[in-house]
DNA sequence: TCTGGGGTCCTAGGACCC
DNA sequence: TCTGGGGTCCTAGGACCC
């Protein structure tokens, strides 16, 4: 089938981008195998690894020690996310000068809306092949481009295109394309889908494309029509059916830690949950939003997970409030002396703070606003670690629940102190 | 093999309302 | 009496992506 759309769309997906990065802060990494995501004998799996690791059989999210097993020359490098952010800013840039519409679908790869832009940069290819060279020469880093006429096809040529290529979908032969390809090509199809199509007798995109859309929809539901719909070729569902370049903002906010040790102990797992309570209070305040609802995730040894969510009548921003509910939940949970793997702290439904809070509770939010973003500056400052909730703080919280606080290490309220204790440990 | 951290979206059941 | 249907919100879990 031939899409009509007359839309010319760019996927960029930057080459190993991870490690690419590594290379830039050190050139001796480069043509090596190299993982990036934590040490050899370290909890963890693998963020990227370069072509020559790949070689051996690494890949991304396999376990670091199986890596290391896999590949045992290769060099294991912490990841950096700050360094991926700065990095995806400049790309970002970079990709603006092709187009007015640009949208980031992660943090190395950005679709392009390149409809019209011909009169100014040519046809697609040698639009592309600029752009490519334009990568090239600012970032010092390679990428693959995918083009086509519908995003998902965009997005599925720019893999093919991979590593450090250009390839375009002519209009028309989309169809011919997509159809002799693996199903697991397909964006949203990971190992359950594929084994789901492999019972129904469907391997290739192309006999995914010939199915009736009453049997998919009676075998994998309504999401199994969008499926069929992308299989064609054809832009379908959620963030496919929206335009590019009009970013939502986040829909959640969450951080969560896996220790490198199983615990067990309540004092030390109700300290790391307010850690992490702080973390995502800093993030909601840096990005003005207000959470309604507030998520506790916990994974104990044997990997079993659950979450727990709770939602509040106003939402909220602060740590002291996000801290006093998601420990409410982990108390209420947890069973208490089992150990426990991971604890995450999430925040979702935002919405626009007051409405209608007491007038006698008006004033304190404010108060503590204004505390914790004067906290924030001091971290921005001197680091992360330069700031904990005080003993001030404790008191409050402890006055809101009558409860007491896990011991906090004897740190002093608001002030400065070495950075090196949350270094290397995100 | 022994399984991170940050997200998005979907499903499904129950509560509640009209 | 034995019984509706739809819409929305909330919660839990899970698939998937990078």
């Amino acid at each position: 089938m031939s899409l009509p759309s007359g839309k010319t769309y760019f996927h960029v997906d930057m080459d190993a981008f991870f490690v690419s990065v590594e290379e830039l802060f050190d050139p001796g990494l480069k043509g090596k195998a190299v993982v990036v995501g934590g040490q050899r004998d370290e909890r963890g799996v693998v963020s990227a690894a370069s072509y020559e690791a790949r070689k051996f059989g690494v890949h991304s999210a396999m376990p670091l020690r199986t890596a290391a097993k896999l590949c045992p020359q290769a060099i294991f490098v912490n990841g950096h996310p700050d360094r991926y952010r700065e990095c995806s800013k400049r790309i970002y840039e970079v990709l603006c000068r092709f187009s007015p519409l640009v949208e980031m679908a992660s943090i190395d790869e950005a679709y392009l809306d390149m409809t019209g832009t011909e009169r100014l940069y040519g046809p697609p290819l040698r639009a592309a092949h600029e752009l490519h060279q334009t990568m090239k020469r600012e970032t010092q880093m390679n990428c693959s481009i995918g083009i086509a006429g519908s995003r998902v096809v965009a997005k599925i040529t720019s893999d093919q295109a991979k590593p450090n290529g250009v390839l375009w979908v002519v209009p028309g032969t989309e169809a011919a394309f997509l159809a002799p390809l693996d199903i697991r090509k397909m964006p949203g199809v990971g190992k359950v889908t594929e084994k789901k199509l492999h019972d129904l007798g469907i391997r290739t995109i192309g006999e995914l494309a010939q199915q009736q859309d009453k049997y998919l929809h009676e075998q994998l539901g309504e999401w199994g029509l969008s499926l069929a719909a992308k299989a064609r070729g054809e832009d379908a569902g959620g963030w496919y059916d929206t335009e590019i370049g009009e970013e939502d903002g986040p829909r959640s906010i969450s951080h969560e830690h896996t220790f490198n040790q199983d615990i067990a102990e309540q004092g030390e797992l109700e300290g790391m949950l307010l850690r992490l309570c702080e973390m995502v209070g800093r993030r909601l305040r840096e990005h003005g939003l207000h959470a309604r609802t507030l998520h506790l995730k916990l994974r104990y040894s044997d990997f079993r997970t659950i979450t727990r969510a709770h939602s509040l009548p106003q939402p909220t921003q602060l740590d002291n409030e996000i801290y006093r509910e998601v420990r409410a939940l982990f108390r209420a949970n947890w069973r208490s002396g089992h150990a426990v793997r991971l604890l995450g702290v999430g925040t979702a439904n935002f919405d626009e703070p007051g409405g209608q809070i007491g007038l006698l509770d008006a004033s304190t939010p404010h108060r503590w606003e204004k505390a914790l973003n004067a906290a924030d500056r001091l971290r921005d400052k001197f680091g992360d670690g330069s700031v904990r909730l005080g003993s001030g703080m404790r008191r409050v919280i402890r006055e809101k629940t009558h409860e007491a606080l896990p011991d906090a290490q004897g740190k002093k309220p608001f002030t400065t102190k070495d950075t090196k204790e949350h270094k290397g440990e995100s």
